[in-house]
DNA sequence: TTGAAAGCGCTAACAA
DNA sequence: TTGTTAGCGCTTTCAA
């Protein structure tokens, strides 16, 4: 019907092939040039140019695609996100703030799930380097700071979360991890206790490292000395604080008073899933919580307040954090620089939540 | 010291800028392609050549960019992932296994999440048609079959978790769902209840019609005719739980003997966020539960066996449907064509799993 | 307001 | 075993 209207060899694609920009601009009559005007809304097409285009775009149905796009203005539109645990409820609370932000931007968001084991994440991290992802969210790496750097430096923009600046990146959103742990200790200390101990927690952690100082720093300040094996690395999971707990806790049910034991009278735990493994723990070894043993949480997740007894713990804005990482690196994107000049270190206060999990020591006993 | 080996017109990249497939090849006094070769492990350069090369790219530092190579081979190694609600621990746990079973086949996974809202879910749909991903998981759509179609067929590999298998799709897994609602059925009726709601669930939601259907089979198979104010359909959240149960309970203290009451005897719920908010309100009206009221969650998400009262549930082995779907998406990756020529339907056998929070109907009271 | 042409960084026939 | 060449699908100067 329509002869050839160009002397080009372009043909209009099989039905099962999907159309490129030139099978539309071939049918519009016009060059890939203008159709890519019309694609992404520059002014400056004429109005019934614009109609053509968009015809045979509808004809065609035609889709851009990304991966061309990408290549020529050398932008993906995405961001990488590495995450500890995506079943811990305090990381899937962070998740929904990052997704439902970068979505309203415009970001689309590649996960990783590192399942808390540092080789995984590094393994994830040099992967992401030939990705060419736009920007990267670590959310509680379990990296040391050296093998963090690397990447940053080869360029990819990136933001940590619950982690203090690194200079490489462009900036950090944090909790203050030494005013939760403080708040937290205090409320132990003043409810008699001196015997505390400390589980969960990757030891390769800067967060970890961060709350055992705290942890250490507030003992001492109270002129409270605490064994060694009162602190207990465990992986942050239900299981590892079941783990972590039984190390500590009596077994069977050869529970000594309290003044005599061995065994703590208070646990801090690194995060929710840890106390409440240590709390099934304890209540299996045939301790009462809170009365022969008090434990504290952190993070505060939606069970916390669900279980029996309920958790005293250390509430972090999880979904705020992730809203925040997106907006700093949405700014970067846009602004193709630091908009302080010097990384951002956006820093939120916790609260400690009392709830039914932690009591006052009894020392003497009926 | 040495000279332009090619009369090209080649430089060396500047110092903050990222070096290419011709930096490399010139540096290393060979062709782009047999840099390719080197990059891809092809088996066919020299081990001479493959030398010269890889200290080319060491000393540029060089990465190659996923996006020229993406495009050069069209292909993304990228899986999009609808998913109704990361904050949801089922859901999480699909994740889980996905992640990890899309890292071992070194597929990339981006995450969307529709927030269980319909809308929302569709626009994430049209966004991913140009998106160019290799395939797609939808995992628990709240959209009706005719606004899946169009994504499938403009091409792009769809597995659905929890679906009927559509035509255009590359296959289902799920657990049988009516096997699931029969168990618990099966389990309130033996136990008396009579007076049974269900509560929660997306009404668009293919997942929620057929529990509801089978809900309602179950009932006229055992005689028991059902109000239609028994049905609430709510957002499968805690909260949706709880505004689902207030539409049905007693409010204050006008808690009725059982046998004139005119609320439930029971609740079958969604799943098991919408069960635990229907357990904390019932217990805010003043009943007892299992006593007074009957509960049966879905999903038994870890928070289930926790609670107290402890919840009974229907089991799906959430982390298995996540590898199954990426091994059935893998396979077809790789064949490019239906294994067994037509969609595959997998299909697990849920298990209920009875707890603490379901109990006999007492119909004569004291 | 539009088009020609060059190029983004890589791969893959094909030829040598 | 290696290089040449022609794309992959789009954007973007620059000139008309």
């Amino acid at each position: 019907m329509v002869k050839k209207i160009n002397a080009t060899h372009e043909r209009l694609p099989a039905a099962d092939e999907a159309a490129t920009i030139d099978n539309v601009a071939q049918m519009a009559g016009v060059s890939p040039a203008t159709v890519s005007r019309v694609i992404n809304n520059r002014p400056v097409v004429s109005e019934t140019t614009r109609r053509r285009v968009l015809e045979a775009i509808a004809h065609l149905n035609y889709q851009p695609s990304a991966l061309g796009r990408n290549l020529a203005i050398r932008r993906t539109g995405t961001l990488g996100l590495i995450i500890a645990d995506i079943t811990n409820p305090f990381y899937a609370e962070i998740v929904r703030g990052i997704e439902e932000t970068a979505f309203t931007h415009g970001l689309n968001i590649l996960l990783y799930d590192t399942l808390e084991d540092a080789e995984r994440e590094a393994q994830i991290l040099s992967l992401l380097e030939e990705r060419q992802t736009d920007g990267l969210i670590i959310c509680a790496s379990c990296l040391p700071e050296q093998r963090l750097l690397p990447l940053m430096q080869v360029g990819i923009p990136t933001v940590l979360i619950n982690h203090l600046p690194l200079s490489a990146s462009i900036g950090t959103v944090e909790t203050d991890q030494e005013a939760g742990i403080r708040a937290a200790m205090q409320h132990l200390v003043d409810l008699g206790h001196r015997r505390i101990a400390y589980i969960g927690g990757i030891t390769t952690a800067q967060v970890y490292q961060r709350r055992l100082a705290t942890f250490r720093a507030t003992c001492a300040e109270a002129g409270i000395s605490i064994p060694e094996n009162y602190i207990v690395p465990a992986k942050p999971t239900l299981d590892g604080g079941r783990e972590a707990a039984r190390h500590l806790l009596p077994t069977g049910s050869k529970v000594e008073p309290p003044e005599r034991a061995s065994y703590p009278t208070a646990i801090l735990a690194y995060n929710d899933l840890v106390a409440i493994g240590a709390i099934i723990e304890a209540q299996e070894a045939g301790l009462t919580v809170p009365e022969q043993l008090s434990i504290v949480g952190y993070d505060n997740i939606p069970l916390a307040a669900l279980l029996h007894p309920s958790l005293t713990t250390v509430q972090q804005p999880a979904r705020i954090l992730g809203e925040q990482a997106i907006h700093l690196i949405a700014t970067y994107l846009q602004l193709q620089k630091l908009p302080e000049g010097r990384p951002t270190f956006m820093r939120f206060t916790p609260t400690l939540i009392v709830r039914a999990s932690t009591a006052p020591v009894v020392l003497s006993s009926s």
